[in-house]
RNA sequence: GCGUCCGUAGCUCAGUUGGAUAGAGCGCCGGCCUUCUAAGCCGGAUGCCGCAGGUUCGAAUCCUGCCGGGCGUGCCA
């Protein structure tokens, strides 16, 4: 029987509910689940286990909230579960028998949390990262890959069947700018990608490009003939190479496809090192045609028209910006024809219920379009598609831009942070560890930091990157959770060197179980123990909610726990006997493998030692 | 102009469906390494929650209006 990985209340929660619902009247109206939601820890210090709010008994019961939580404190039978109840004003404070507590939160987490179980029927796609080939990936596409990942873990833990899926831009304006660059502007000999990142080398050839282009038009437009003849041309030629790439043109194609080549070799590898894995790669090259022949379609039925020689359609509910356009006056495709293409090839494909998108903010008004638009094709799943915004990645100077050249590329990143990683934090091991070790550490660090910097903010705030800011790894950040897993691990590591282990089947017999959670009496203890109750909600809110920030907000708060326990002199493990060895070992076995669960559904990986 | 997001401590941000004395990180000041990792722990200072109204027993949270900033807004993706 698998635990479950995500629920909308604790283990605690519902078990003291069920000494706790019977005590309140009836006509209150409440289920169980009901009572077993409204217990939650108490926001003040010296207050209890759990604390329960009786505002909305009061209209029920025709009483008001301070007498019904002193009537309930008296009401509640007490030596159970409940080792003691207290009306502060409106509020039940409980105190919880630390056995008990102990035998409801831990054995779960101790046993192992393991892989997610599809539970629900709602089978959902998420599609993320996107990028487009022959250009450069940064630090800006981290954000959208840490949040995509994260989403299809957590809703994986959260009982659906998940599509992770990309959609790789391969066709468009940007190809021909980089290819003109290259097929004109270089030698033969310039023609050579270096051996490695050959994907940022075309990316550079685009940036090239691109910059030469906005020169020459700023010149023009600043009445420089050469540069206006200079526009032209280049212009007329990149509009050549896309007509003949949409014509199949055997040359280009063979180009194209040489070079489209290097771009996904490097997504390849950067993907593989950020361990996030696809099940299925759209590619813009195959909905291109199918998208067209929708509009085409479409525009026959009167559900699309032609506007200033253009097709669109007018969604008159979107009104500040009402025409969205599928087609463009040269019969050439848009980004908005493939993704009606898209959205249906997903469904038809895989047969899901929902579709999300991982797509930056400044599309909402695109998705609002699309969607809006299969609702008007017929498409009755356009309803089940959903779009998850998110701000975007700045610098310090402000937006990065290709033109200026302050764009932080992927790979300056990671040879930064990996870099400062080994010669600030992991020289000490040199030696005493493997090299291995140190370079495999070092790279469960960096994405770490990485990621939990992209993930620990809500998705409508902006984050400013300051690459040296973000070196540092203390506080709030990944590497922070991470060590203090690795503290666990090493508690439990030299325990088992000096022979003391957790007793088999401890976890299984309610009786030794509970006299080992009686030890548990430290305040750090308890306050460890009612973070790790948390666990589960907080996968469930941050699933529900697709916001992975709930979840490092959570985990952060049960770090703090950790460190405050593994650093407190009164919480020694191996020096203890008996039940507080026992205790105290099923504890740390608990939380050791709550955060490095928990980091892992956020695609983040803990290190053994650091 | 219209749409949308943001505005909370010096800085960067949390703040569950309205509920207890608004929290955390960084920075600053002071402590803690002869026993499970100092990437850590403990203590201290700092707030007209942008402004003004409204709803409510109760508002950082909900409603309205304003102020300031970002982004989007017909042939890019």
């Amino acid at each position: 029987m698998p635990e479950a990985l995500s629920r909308s209340t604790s283990a605690l929660a519902q078990a003291v509910a069920a000494v706790l619902h019977p005590s309140i009247p009836a006509e209150a109206g409440l289920s169980l689940d009901d009572v077993a939601g409204m217990l939650a820890p108490p926001k003040v210090k010296n207050a209890g286990d759990l604390a329960f709010g009786c505002f909305r008994l009061a209209k029920a019961l025709r009483n008001a909230p301070p007498k019904i939580a002193a009537e309930l404190a008296d009401a509640l039978p007490k030596g159970g579960i409940i080792k003691e109840a207290v009306a502060t004003g409106p509020f039940l404070n409980l105190t919880i028998d630390l056995g008990a507590m102990a035998s409801a939160v831990l054995p779960a987490l101790a046993r192992g949390l393991g892989e997610p179980v599809v539970t629900r029927d709602e089978k959902v796609m998420v599609e993320y990262s996107q990028p487009n080939t022959h250009k450069a990936f940064h630090v800006g596409h981290m954000r959208n890959v840490s949040l995509g990942d994260a989403l299809v873990r957590l809703l994986r833990a959260h009982g659906h069947e998940v599509v992770a899926a990309n959609y790789l831009g391969d066709v468009g304006a940007h190809i021909a700018k980089c290819l003109w660059w290259y097929l004109d502007m270089l030698t033969q000999d310039e023609r050579t990608p270096p051996a490695e990142a050959k994907g940022e080398w075309l990316g550079e050839l685009y940036a090239k490009a691109n910059n030469q282009l906005a020169q020459w038009e700023d010149d023009a437009k600043a009445g420089d003939a050469d540069a206006q003849a200079k526009l032209e041309q280049a212009k007329a030629r990149t509009t050549e190479i896309l007509l003949k790439l949409e014509a199949r043109d055997p040359e280009l194609t063979a180009v194209w496809k040489k070079t489209r080549q290097w771009s996904l070799e490097e997504f390849d590898e950067i993907y593989a090192w950020s361990k996030v894995v696809f099940d299925r790669v759209f590619y813009e090259s195959e909905v291109d045609e199918p998208g067209l022949t929708l509009v085409q379609d479409y525009l026959e039925q009167g559900v699309f028209v032609e506007s200033e020689g253009a097709v669109g359609i007018f969604n008159e509910e979107i009104k500040h910006m009402p025409f969205f356009m599928l087609r463009k006056r040269d019969g050439t495709s848009l980004y908005s024809t493939k993704d009606l293409a898209l959205a249906k090839l997903k469904f038809e494909e895989y047969a899901i219920d929902r579709s999300i998108y991982v797509v930056d903010m400044r599309q909402s008004d695109h998705f609002k379009h699309v969607f809006l638009t299969l609702k008007k094709m017929g498409f009755e799943q356009a309803e089940q598609c959903h779009h998850v915004p998110y701000e975007m990645v700045e610098l310090p100077e402000g937006a990065m831009s290709t033109r200026k050249g302050t764009v932080i590329l992927f790979r300056a990143l990671r040879e930064r942070m990996l870099g400062h990683l080994e010669e600030a934090y992991l020289a000490k091991y040199r030696g005493d560890w493997s090299d291995e070790e140190i370079a495999q550490t070092a790279h469960a660090l960096a994405l770490g930091a990485i990621k939990y910097g992209m993930l620990n903010r809500d998705v409508n705030q902006k984050i400013v990157f300051d690459l040296e800011a973000w070196m540092n790894l203390e506080g709030n950040t990944g590497p922070y959770i991470q060590y203090s897993a690795a503290r666990l691990g090493s508690i439990l590591r030299k325990a088992q060197e000096a022979g003391k282990t957790l007793q088999a089947g401890l976890v299984d017999d309610p009786s030794t179980l509970a006299a080992a959670g009686a030890t548990l009496e430290q305040p750090e203890e308890r306050e460890l123990m009612s973070a790790l109750d948390g666990l589960a909600v907080a996968v469930h809110n941050a699933a529900e909610g697709l916001k992975p920030s709930t979840l490092c907000t959570y985990l952060h708060g049960l770090a703090k726990a950790v460190n405050r326990f593994s650093t407190s002199k009164a919480c020694k493990v191996i020096d203890q006997e008996g039940d507080r060895l026992q205790g105290r070992l099923l504890l740390v076995t608990a939380a050791n493998e709550a955060l490095r669960w928990g980091l892992w559904q956020l695609g983040i990986p803990s290190p053994a030692r650091m």
